[in-house]
DNA sequence: TATAATAATTTTGAAATCGAGATATTAAAT
DNA sequence: ATTTAATATCTCGATTTCAAAATTATTATA
């Protein structure tokens, strides 16, 4: 059934995927200048600004396998940017735990990071981008599960 | 400078981040269900949809390395859902076209992509997904270049 | 207490992607 | 015409990711 609904969701997906990739493109681009891949950032800038996290949970939040995330957390380890720490009340669970140096490096990278994404954004106004936040975050909570 | 614009940015990043990702999952488990990850299916939609393309054309409207061209094209060729054809007027260039069975293949699947996108975004009536489309099409085409 | 079921992490092997050259062709400049 | 620069594709090695199985620890059940 393409109806015409159906075509303004397509539609709507296609700008979506563009806006996100054209944005996305430029905002790695700071981060790999400064030593880390978009993925190493996202868990360390997890860690500085929600606290530590048991391995599981960042998987989850920032959708990432499991065996991924040992990965990244290794390296992430190796460069003395994030410290595992065993939980002491339940044996199966490592923490990971942001050090100063990891602190010191996104303290550096994160003002360059929003001013690059607000430059970005400087095609719309403040009261659009309010209208798109509105707008996105019911389409980020899909309606039912599919 | 971190004054109130650079926050509502941020968080439209955040939320245009979320929301991507979230109807993508979906909308690759469809594909994958297929046969076909989501870049191959990518590939074989701007084929069907667009005409036989020059491989390099075909990355840079995907964003995909060059590397990266010849590695999908050779596995849609062994799948026997495009061609490579030989340019005539540059022999350096090379068209991919997509095959009867690419066809039927993408016949196939794209309307159980559009459904299921259509109601993936069943969160928004179609005046907000316009107004949606609008706000994400200048987005998607940053101000400058940076 | 055993035993089974569940849970968190790691290991492993394969697939996908990138970036930096290599090759071939065409276009431009002198 | 020859050289030089630009373009298109491919090759190669390294990195990142996933999926499935293995490991270890915990909790629930008989």
């Amino acid at each position: 059934m393409e109806n015409d609904s159906t075509a303004v969701s397509l539609k709507l997906f296609i700008v979506l995927s563009r806006a996100y990739k054209a944005i996305n493109e430029h905002v790695n681009k700071v981060i790999q200048a400064n030593g880390l891949n978009p993925t190493e950032f996202a868990v360390l800038e997890l860690l500085y600004h929600k606290g530590d996290q048991p391995l599981q949970q960042i998987g989850g939040k920032i959708l990432l396998a499991s065996g991924s995330i040992t990965y990244v957390v290794d390296k992430l380890e190796q460069k003395r940017l994030l410290q595992r720490i065993a939980c002491p009340s339940d044996r199966r669970v490592t923490y990971a735990s942001i050090t100063d140096e990891g602190k010191a490096l996104i303290q550096e990278i994160f003002p360059e990071h929003a001013e690059q994404i607000n430059k970005l954004m400087s095609s719309l106004t403040d009261s659009e981008k309010l209208t798109a936040i509105d707008l996105l975050k019911k389409l980020g909570i899909p309606a039912g599960k599919f």
